[in-house]
RNA sequence: GGAGAGGUGGCCGAGUGGUCGAAGGCGCUUGCCUGCUAAGCAAGUGUGGGGGUUACCCCACCGAGGGUUCGAAUCCCUCCCUCUCCGCCA
């Protein structure tokens, strides 16, 4: 949620921000303009309020002195003011309707650093690790790999529920558990988070705070009977955690890691991944999420990457850093480091953790504040990135550790998850 | 699904139609004091919105939304949530 004194104030700052994103600017416009009628509106109905608040004390003081007769006049008049006060404030609530609705349409402002384009060919390759390994025989793509090991089963996850579903069986099903572990466990010991357990099904509620409602209701799946939502990502339930609260600032940053399953619609993306489970309607994630300050929120990106970067780095898979570009830039977010990871299938990095820091963004909707050392109130800043995409990991484990005979070695340090070192 | 109880400020908790934005306690801030971080004493301390050049003024908020009323934390309705018991169930 945007912050709408900061755009009554400084409105350019909002229509910088949209060109920046490549997205239409009218919007503020439109805001602006209803804004000053409903402030215009919201003084009538004050002065009219305090008038009525007024003449309700002078009836008691009447009521109290027995003048009947003048109480009588005064509720008269107090009457009057009652009615107009209503007719106004039912402009007032329309009015405000449209303010919330096109308010809860602005995307957050990109932060400074962030590199100005119009879309994803426009990203910025921050950093390597890692080199892509060199194949003396012609690797097999995951969708073929899998299915030829017996492990991947394509046909039946599409009997049983369409596309962009799979099967598992044996060592991969296995090897999807070792990696949900394996995260888990490094972030917990090593990076110091907290691991939490959350609901899957959240309300919509909780998806409006985190910014994935009302503008992405087709991507989600809806239970129809409750109006539940599937989560899209644990980063829902983490930062909804902590909703309507006021934490003290000794208490953040607030570092949260979470397994879950997630689910996405993908509606409008067709065309894209069609082929082996990179883009899945369901997928397992180990997520991260800072409950941050403002002084430090800027920082602590640049540490949760590191700290999904470093699974990467253990499992000894190449990868790169981008910082998206302003047109490529998600709704929520002032900025986001994609990490890429290499694939032999597609010849070339691809995302597999999204790390971004959302500002007050999701915190202003989500209404998490935090008592500062002035003493006063102030809006958290929420961050959160995959770490990581467990589907996309396995992908990336089979790919590049495959042998020429059709096995796959088990990197090093999943092993004692796995209890054997390659598969078959 | 059925029956009951309840949702008040950072927290606990009182308050059943007018002076309640809300007693009291805890916490917090500041000052004083005591040979130490403890105790004690005093004062201050909600949030959001609108207006004004400052001092400041006004409005709203006691789970949410409606209603009754001149006037609602308080009465009525709907919904949400939490808890207890019963039923069903992994």
């Amino acid at each position: 949620m945007i912050d709408i004194k900061l755009l009554r104030q400084n409105p350019e700052i909002f229509i910088e921000a949209l060109k920046k994103r490549n997205a239409s600017t009218e919007l503020v416009d439109e805001i602006l303009k209803i804004d000053a009628e409903w402030r215009k509106l919201t003084t009538e109905i004050n002065n009219l309020k305090a008038e009525r608040n007024n003449l309700s004390k002078l009836v008691a003081k009447a009521k109290a002195e027995k003048d009947e007769e003048k109480a009588k006049e005064l509720i008269e008049r107090s009457k009057k003011i009652g009615e107009e006060i209503k007719k106004i404030e039912e402009k007032q609530k329309e009015l405000e309707e449209k303010i919330m609705e096109i308010a809860l349409n602005i995307p957050n402002i990109p932060a400074d650093d962030v590199p100005v384009g119009k879309d994803e060919t426009e990203n910025v390759e921050i950093r390597r690790w890692g080199e892509p390994k060199k194949f003396d025989f012609e690797p097999k793509a995951h969708w073929d790999l899998g299915p030829d090991l017996g492990l991947l089963d394509f046909e039946r996850a599409a009997k049983l529920s369409g596309s962009r579903f799979t099967v598992m069986y044996g060592y991969f099903a296995r090897l999807e558990r070792a990696l949900i572990q394996f995260m888990l466990d490094v972030h917990t010991k090593e990076h110091g988070y907290t691991e939490v357990w959350v609901p899957q099904l959240v309300k919509r509620e909780a998806m409006l705070w985190t910014g994935k409602l009302p503008k992405f209701e087709e991507d989600a799946y809806n239970t129809t009977q409750d109006d539940m939502f599937l989560i899209p990502t644990a980063e829902v339930p983490l930062v909804a955690l902590h909703a309507q609260e006021i934490l003290s600032e000794k208490e953040l940053p607030k570092k949260y890691t979470a397994y879950s399953a997630c689910f996405r619609r993908e509606a409008g993306s067709y065309g894209k991944d069609v082929r082996g489970m990179i883009r899945q309607h369901q997928f397992d994630k180990v997520e991260l999420v800072w409950i941050t300050t403002p002084e430090r929120s800027s920082e602590d990106l640049e540490q949760l990457t590191r700290d999904a970067e470093r699974i990467l780095q253990l499992l000894e898979l190449p990868y790169r850093v981008i910082t998206l570009c302003t047109g490529d830039l998600g709704f929520t977010a002032a900025k986001t480091y994609d990490i890429e990871v290499w694939l032999p299938s597609y010849n070339a990095y691809k995302e597999i953790s999204s790390c971004s820091n959302t500002t007050d963004f999701q915190t202003r909707r989500s209404n998490i504040r935090f008592r500062g050392k002035d003493n006063k109130l102030h809006f958290a800043h929420a961050l959160n990135g995959s770490g990581l995409a467990v589907g996309r990991t396995l992908v990336a484990i089979i790919e590049n550790y495959q042998n020429p005979d059709g096995s796959i070695t088990i990197p090093k340090v999943l092993v004692p998850y796995m209890g054997i070192e390659r598969i078959p």
